[in-house]
RNA sequence: GGCGGCGUAGCCAAGUGGCUAAGGCAGAGGACUGCAAAUCCUCGAUCACCGGUUCGAAUCCGGUCGCCGCCUCCA
C-alpha cells in the first residue's frame, strides 16, 4: 500500500487516486523572473521521482509543471534590463529546461504558462466575484479571506496570527476592504503588460495562475499538488482558497512540499542573492552525482548542498560502477540472457524492501540503504563463484530498481579505450609481470597513473581506466 | 512576537513504542594481491539535555538549550 504524506491532513495517506489508474500532479516549478538555482533542481528531481514511482506502480500519470511568467518582479526586471519581460522569462525557461535533461528528469506533460491562460483566469475571477468571494476595487480584484472559513488551514494559523505578524509588514492598502485580502486581479499600470478584463486592463495576481492552469489540465480535483515548503504559505493557502471557493469542491488530495535546500546554513534566497545556479552546479558534478545527492535524503527533508556532500556522493556512486564493471567482466554486458532466471533469494528480500520504503511516502533514503545491500549482495556472488545465470538475473533486478530512481543509467562500465601510449604502458607492464620484474612493473604503473589512468589486475588481465 | 519543523556515530542519513538503532562517506584491522586497486569479513552511537507516562521510549507527554523555516518575491 502506497502512503503519501498530506500536508493539509498533517499525516501519511493511503494514497486513492480521484480517477481510477490514474494521476493527476501539478508542481509549482518557478517564476521565471530569475535564473533556475539548486532549490528548482530538487523540485525537478522530486517531481520526476513522484512520476515515475507512481508509473511504476501501476499509474497513467500526468505532470504538469508551471511557470509563471508574469508578477510584479518580472516587470521590474524588465524593465531594469530595458527587454521584453518574456524574453526574460524565455531565457530561464529555457535553462530550467536544460537542467531538467542534465538532471535526467522525464518531461512533464504540459508545462504551462500563467500569460497563455489569461482567459482561464478571467473567467475564474469573475466566477469568485459572483460567488461573492472576491470583489474589485480601483480595477483590482480581491479575495476576501474572512468569507472562506477554511482558510489557515494548511499553512495552520489562524487569521489573528496572521494579521499580528503582518501588522507592521504589510502596508494598508486602502484598496483592501481588509488588509489579509489578497490580489486575484491587479490593475496595469502605464507601460505595464496588460489584458482586457472585465475590470479595465490588468493582469493576474500571484495565485491564481495555478488554480487556473491545474484545474485546466487536471481537473477541478486531482491528486497531488507539489512544491517547496516557502509556498505553503501564503501561495498555496492562497491557491486553495481560491479553488475551493469557486468550485465548492476539495482542490487535492496530497499536498506535497519538498524540504528546501540550503547553502552553508543559510537559505537560498533571489532577494539576498545567496544562491548557486543550476549552471554552476552542472560544470562542477556530473547529473548522476547531483541526483544521488538529492534523492539520498527523503524529500521531506531539507539539506544542505555543498561540494563536500557531493564528492561523498560521488564517491558512493563508484560502488555501483565498480560492480557493473566487474560484472560486465564476468558474465558480459547488461541485456542479453539476462530474462529468465529467477533472481536470488537475498536480492528478492532487498528488492521487496526497496519497494516497502518507497511506498512508505517515497522514502529514497531508505530505499537507497537496500540499493547498497543489494550491491553487496550482488559482490558477494560474484565472490562465492554464483551462476552467471543468477548474476545476471539479480543485476537485472538491481538495474529495474535503479530506473525507478532514474539513477546510473549512463553508468561508464566499459572504462572507454586509453590512448595508445598508456595501453603501451600496460603491455610493457604485463611484460614485467610475467618476468616477476616488480620493480618495473611498479615504475610502468606509476607512469601510467601519471597519465591520468589507474590500472587493476584482474583474474581477466588487467583493466585500464581513467583516474577519477 | 505568532506558526511549523529539526537535534541519531568524525561527517551525511534512515528508523517514531518492543528482535542485535538501516545504509553511505571517512577511518582501523583481517582475507585476497608480487605490491596495489576492486571486493569480502570484522570494528564505532549511554539516539541534545532534564523530568514524566509505560512491563518496555531514540520513538509518546512536559520542560530546557541549540539550529532552521514560514509569517514579505522565492523550489
Amino acid at each position: 500500500m502506497l502512503r503519501i504524506y498530506d500536508t493539509l491532513e498533517g499525516r501519511k495517506k493511503e494514497f486513492v487516486p480521484v480517477r481510477e489508474g490514474k494521476v493527476g500532479m501539478y508542481f509549482c516549478g518557478m517564476t521565471v523572473q530569475s535564473e533556475p538555482h539548486v532549490g528548482h533542481m530538487r523540485v525537478a528531481v522530486v517531481s520526476d521521482l513522484f512520476k515515475r514511482y507512481l508509473r511504476y506502480k501501476g499509474y497513467d500519470v500526468t505532470l504538469v509543471i508551471n511557470f509563471t511568467d508574469i508578477d510584479d518582479k518580472i516587470i521590474e526586471k524588465a524593465g531594469e534590463e530595458g527587454v521584453d519581460y518574456l524574453e526574460i522569462a524565455q531565457r530561464n525557461i529555457d535553462k530550467f529546461m536544460e537542467f531538467l535533461h542534465f538532471l535526467g528528469a522525464e518531461e512533464a506533460d504540459h508545462y504551462p504558462r500563467a500569460t497563455e491562460f489569461v482567459g482561464e483566469i478571467i473567467k475564474l475571477v469573475e466566477r469568485l466575484v459572483e460567488r461573492g468571494y472576491a470583489y474589485e476595487s480601483g480595477g483590482d480584484v480581491y479575495f476576501e479571506v474572512k468569507k472562506w472559513k477554511n482558510y489557515g488551514k494548511l499553512s495552520k494559523r489562524n487569521l489573528e496570527d496572521l494579521l499580528a505578524g503582518a501588522s507592521q509588514r504589510v502596508a494598508l492598502d486602502d484598496k483592501k476592504r481588509n488588509p489579509e485580502d489578497f490580489a486575484v486581479w491587479k490593475a496595469a499600470k502605464e507601460g505595464e503588460p496588460a489584458w482586457e478584463s472585465p475590470w479595465g486592463m490588468g493582469r493576474p495576481g500571484w495565485h491564481i495562475e495555478c488554480s487556473a492552469m491545474s484545474t485546466k489540465y487536471l481537473g477541478e480535483h486531482f491528486d497531488i499538488h507539489g512544491g517547496g515548503t516557502e509556498l505553503i504559505f501564503p501561495h498555496h493557502e492562497n491557491e486553495m482558497a481560491q479553488s475551493e471557493a469557486a468550485t465548492g469542491k476539495p482542490y487535492v488530495n496530497h499536498w506535497v512540499h519538498h524540504g528546501l535546500v540550503n547553502l552553508v546554513g543559510e537559505k537560498m534566497s533571489k532577494s539576498t542573492g545567496h544562491f548557486k545556479t543550476m549552471e554552476e552546479i552542472a560544470a562542477k558534478f556530473p547529473p548522476d552525482v547531483v541526483r544521488f545527492y538529492l534523492l539520498s535524503t527523503h524529500y521531506r527533508t531539507q539539506i544542505e548542498f555543498s561540494d563536500e556532500r557531493l564528492e561523498e556522493a560521488a564517491s558512493s556512486i563508484e560502488r555501483f560502477e565498480n560492480l557493473f564493471r566487474t560484472l560486465d567482466r564476468v558474465v558480459g554486458p547488461e541485456g542479453q540472457g539476462d530474462e529468465g532466471a529467477e533472481p536470488s533469494a537475498a536480492m528478492e528480500e532487498e528488492r521487496a524492501k526497496f519497494i516497502e520504503a518507497m511506498d512508505d511516502d517515497l522514502n529514497t533514503a531508505q530505499a537507497m540503504g537496500h540499493l547498497f545491500e543489494a550491491v553487496r549482495v550482488l559482490n558477494q556472488e560474484i565472490e562465492s563463484g554464483a551462476s552467471a545465470e543468477v548474476l545476471r538475473a539479480d543485476r537485472r533486478t538491481l538495474r529495474g530498481l535503479l530506473d525507478i530512481l532514474g539513477l546510473l543509467k549512463d553508468l561508464e562500465t566499459a572504462g572507454e579505450d586509453a590512448p595508445e601510449e598508456v595501453e603501451k604502458l600496460v603491455a610493457a607492464r604485463t611484460d614485467a609481470r610475467a618476468a616477476r620484474d616488480w620493480a618495473r612493473a611498479d615504475e610502468l604503473r606509476a607512469e601510467i597513473e601519471a597519465a591520468g589512468y589507474t590500472v587493476e589486475d584482474t583474474p581477466d588481465g588487467p583493466v585500464v581506466r581513467k583516474a577519477r
